[in-house]
RNA sequence: GGGCAUUUAGCUCAGCUGGGAGAGCAUCUGUUUGACGUACAGAAGGUCGGCGGUUCGAUCCCGUCAGUGCCCACCA
């Protein structure tokens, strides 16, 4: 028997192990239809927040309905090694020991490394677990594992041998604190304050200068020339003439080039090529130097004289200075521009030059683009993000790969020590004494890119390769979108010829409750474990994937997790009403020749519930299916059968009383059933207690609509009698009485006899007197098969009054009726039950306007 | 600069292919009715951002303006 109180805690006890330990979450039922998920794999920095929860929750979700329904479930788990991002955590704690990687020394690294994982993995998988998610843990992998190696290996090699993978001098993001490469999209730009720094150039033998401006006046030592628009007519005598950089007295030259804009500025602009991507496009075209004039910690180099090893920023300030004495400085402005930052160390990156590993994008955006156009396309859900897909793989630039780190797979580079020469291959050379091996690693992304199908075993023909690819759901939220999805997918496209998912389901970001991004600095952050001790994991699980809508990013409302459990409460305490009833009672099958018209209404509704659940589930629009059975607990089930259920169950017909009664568990059933993906703690519970059962609800088939419990009819009439309950409350309500207050009430009947509703009218309105008619009433309300006039003190005045805003509200109805049925276009065009219905409509709005008619005349 | 989204009750948000404005929370009134006070019954509350258009009819479609948020972009 259920306990008299829910407590989430220990409803929630022991259930996951026991899960686990019975191979529920096991996938391998070769007989069954496979569907396939894998995670999104964590990084194993830190602790997962509530956005992994509502991601991991919303996949359970799927999993857990996909093996209701009857498929052969895989949802694979892992974890990401996220390179920088875990390397920055790493050094950030041996620094607090006074320790640097570079004291460590690669491989002594390495060893602190692992050991981070392993403390961080631990910590994921209890989180998993406290979220009761149904993963497949003897298939679990981590990016950096031994298989995953080989297909980064793998792919690298063979993107290598098309010409896909190079290795060349180009300016890439430079982050100076952490010391390595960075994508493009690993750059955070913000709009910061600086200033625009406005210098004299002196032209060579010249009294006359020009005006250059910079907001980086520290590259200058790396400027080789300034730039002028080809056709600006103030400067084209002066082209190939020679002006002196202010900083360091050089004389550089004025060259020409279109990609100056005439109107920016003074229209004259520096170039420095070793330091800014548009300036390397110059120097390329004009055949220019490039001299490099930082070091790597964005210190200054030899090249700049006395501000050789100063910070970038203290070389600025300084070399401002020295101008400004030297009387070249112009002025300087304060400027909002755009400045990047690194992702992972919130330092402003520096362009630099650099040798870097680069994937060739254009070919594989192509590839993916025109798949996007093919029905074996990936399908986004919302479709919309198939255009944010689209417009970045068509603008997209050749990938830096290469990372100055040591926390990942080491590229599968390796250059002679005397030729210089470059062999890739996923095996090292034989005579390896001869070469080195790069010393740098990949991007993280790049084996994450390849964690739908190097999880299940790729390169290797593996049976679960065999099986589970493609995946058919992946899950993911929109930021990821350019680091992950769409790199998973020209991937896939490359080395297994489909796309790596059939669907894309997108989500959102989850803010705190101003709307605000949770972060640290904020300190506005929500662990998920409190917010699970407090309301239990069911609560949280529902919070977050039902008071959502897809694709948009939701608030988190405490007020909404904690109504959450109210609804499970109200399961709970209905599930212990009706097993209280059952208790000691025998338990059969419905007997459909003896259901009462009460019985029949509930069947009926849930039928159309669970018909609105499943169809909204295949759609993953979770909102919307717990929408449709929230409101069949709450107005059908719990307000409505359960109290009218009570006169059935005090019936002395014994029939009726156990037929009621198998009603009664057969609806409780399903109801569980079609929670259960969304809170599988307490469904589990009540499933555990209900007379016959299996071992778990895990084991159970999802509800399927069943016809022959369809009775229209019977629920019209119950929708008649559930309307006059609600009317004479009101009337009460509006004169002052008491609930219990006795009242009389005359019914006439119209298309039914009213003998069987009778009983339920009586207890539900305290109804002492109740005379039934065929005879018309003087007032009242009119349903569709009986009229009721609930008897009162009125004048004929006051009657008449309300019957004319009743006609007039009638009268407003069927001019908008009519309008609907004389518009040619609505009866060509609207679908048949439409126009039916409207027609229906019609007619009962206006046989109760001929009785309203009919009342206001006699008076 | 380009793109995407968003604007509906005090708050958070639903509203499917145009056809009677909804929920939860909060508010107000009432209730020891034997599943539930984590409750029940009832009520109040909205010019659906502004303007214009299409339509018999617009919260929904089109245009436009405004507010908000996000993403992308090499303007020195």
């Amino acid at each position: 028997m259920l306990d008299s109180r829910y407590d989430a805690k220990k409803v929630e006890e022991g259930k996951y192990e026991t899960w686990k330990n019975k191979g529920y979450f096991k996938a391998g039922e070769k007989d069954k239809e496979k569907f396939t998920m894998v995670i999104p794999p964590p990084n194993v920095t830190g602790m997962l927040h509530l956005g992994h929860a509502w991601n991991t929750t919303i996949q359970d979700i799927i999993a857990r309905y996909k093996k209701a329904k009857g498929f052969d479930v895989l949802f694979l788990p892992g974890m990401d090694h996220a390179g920088i991002a875990t390397q920055a955590k790493i050094e950030e704690r041996l620094r607090k020991q006074g320790i640097s990687r570079y004291d460590l020394g690669r491989e002594k690294f390495l060893e602190k490394a692992w050991e981070w994982k392993k403390e961080y993995a631990e910590t994921i998988h209890s989180q998993w677990a406290m979220l009761g998610l149904s993963l497949d843990y003897s298939r679990e992998r981590f990016t950096l594992d031994e298989g995953l190696n080989q297909a980064v290996n793998e792919v690298f090699v063979s993107l290598y041998e098309k010409g896909l993978i190079y290795r060349g001098e180009r300016i890439i993001n430079w982050d100076p604190k952490l010391k390595t490469a960075l994508s493009n999209i690993e750059v955070i730009h913000s709009d910061d304050k600086g200033k625009f720094y406005y210098f004299k150039y002196y032209l060579e033998n010249e009294d006359r200068y020009l005006e250059v401006a910079t907001t980086r006046p520290e590259t200058m030592f790396g400027d080789v020339c300034v730039v002028v628009n080809p056709n600006d007519e103030r400067y084209k005598g002066l082209i190939n003439k020679k002006v002196y950089n202010p900083c360091n007295h050089e004389l550089i030259p004025i060259i020409a080039d279109s990609y100056v804009d005439m109107s920016f500025g003074t229209g004259v602009m520096k170039c420095t090529p070793a330091h800014d991507p548009n300036d390397f496009n110059i120097a390329i075209r004009h055949n220019l130097k490039m001299p490099i004039i930082m070091n790597d910690d964005a210190t200054m180099n030899e090249k700049c004289l006395e501000f050789a090893s100063l910070d970038r920023y203290d070389c600025r300030e300084k070399l401002v200075e020295k101008i400004k004495n030297e009387s070249n400085l112009i002025k300087i402005e304060d400027i909002v521009h755009n400045v990047g930052h690194s992702e992972r160390s919130q330092v402003v990156v520096e362009p630099m030059l650099k040798k870097q590993w680069f994937v060739k994008m254009k070919p594989l955006a192509e590839q993916s683009l025109k798949n996007q156009m093919t029905d074996d396309k990936v399908e986004f859900i919302p479709e919309r993000f198939s255009k944010v897909f689209n417009s970045w793989m068509e603008n997209v630039e050749d990938w830096c790969i290469s990372r100055q780190l040591w926390w990942g797979h080491r590229i599968p580079a390796y250059y002679h020590k005397v030729t210089g020469e470059i062999v890739v291959s996923k095996n090292p050379p034989k005579d390896i004494e001869n070469y080195v091996q790069d010393e740098d690693v990949l991007d993280t992304w790049f084996s994450s890119a390849l964690w739908p199908f190097s999880t299940l075993g790729w390169p290797n023909k593996t049976s679960d390769l065999k099986r589970y690819f493609p995946v058919d759901v992946m899950v993911t939220a929109y930021d990821i979108i350019f680091f992950w999805v769409s790199r998973m997918i020209f991937q896939s496209l490359e080395f297994m010829k489909v796309a790596p998912f059939k669907k894309c389901l997108i989500h959102g970001l989850i803010r705190d409750s101003l709307g605000r991004k949770m972060s640290k600095s904020l300190g506005n952050g929500i662990d998920p474990k409190d917010v699970i001790n407090k309301y239990g994991v069911d609560a949280l699980r529902y919070f977050l994937t039902t008071s959502t809508s897809p694709g948009l990013d939701t608030r988190y409302s405490e007020e909404k997790i904690s109504a959450s459990k109210n609804y499970l409460n109200k399961i709970w305490n209905a599930s212990r009403f009706i097993l209280s009833n059952l208790e000691g009672k025998k338990i059969d099958k419905i007997d459909v020749k003896s259901l009462t018209l009460i019985d029949e209404f509930i069947l009926t509704k849930l039928q159309e519930c669970i018909e609105n659940v499943t169809f909204n589930m295949e759609k993953y629009d979770f909102a919307n299916a717990s929408t449709h059975l929230y409101n069949f607990v709450y107005d059908d089930f719990t307000s409505c059968y359960l109290e009218l259920s009570k006169v059935s169950l005090a019936s002395k017909n014994q029939n009726i009383q156990s037929n009621t009664l198998n009603v009664l568990l057969y609806v409780l059933k399903s109801l569980i059933l079609l929670i259960y993906p969304y809170t599988p703690f307490i469904a589990e519970e009540i499933y555990l207690n209900l007379p016959v059962h299996k071992d778990s609800i895990m084991l159970e088939k999802y509800p399927e609509v069943d016809k022959t419990l369809i009775f229209k009819e019977s629920t019209s009439l119950v929708n008649d009698l559930i309307n006059m309950i609600k009317d004479v409350r009101a009337f009460k309500v509006n004169e002052n009485l008491a609930p219990n207050a006795p009242v009389k009430l005359i019914i006439k009947e119209k298309t039914h006899s009213f003998d069987s509703l009778l009983e339920y009218l009586k207890r539900f309105t305290f109804a002492n007197e109740i005379t039934i008619t065929k005879d018309e009433l003087k007032g009242g309300k009119i349903y569709n098969h009986f009229d009721l006039l609930v008897e009162q003190t009125i004048s004929d005045e006051e009657l008449k009054l309300k019957l004319e805003t009743e006609i007039e509200k009638l009268k407003i109805e069927i001019k908008r009726s009519e309008s609907m049925l004389n518009n040619e276009n609505f009866l060509l065009k609207a679908k048949k039950e439409k126009v039916e219905l409207e027609k229906n409509k019609y007619q009962d709005y206006l046989n109760k306007l001929n009785a309203y008619l009919d009342r206001y005349n006699k008076l």
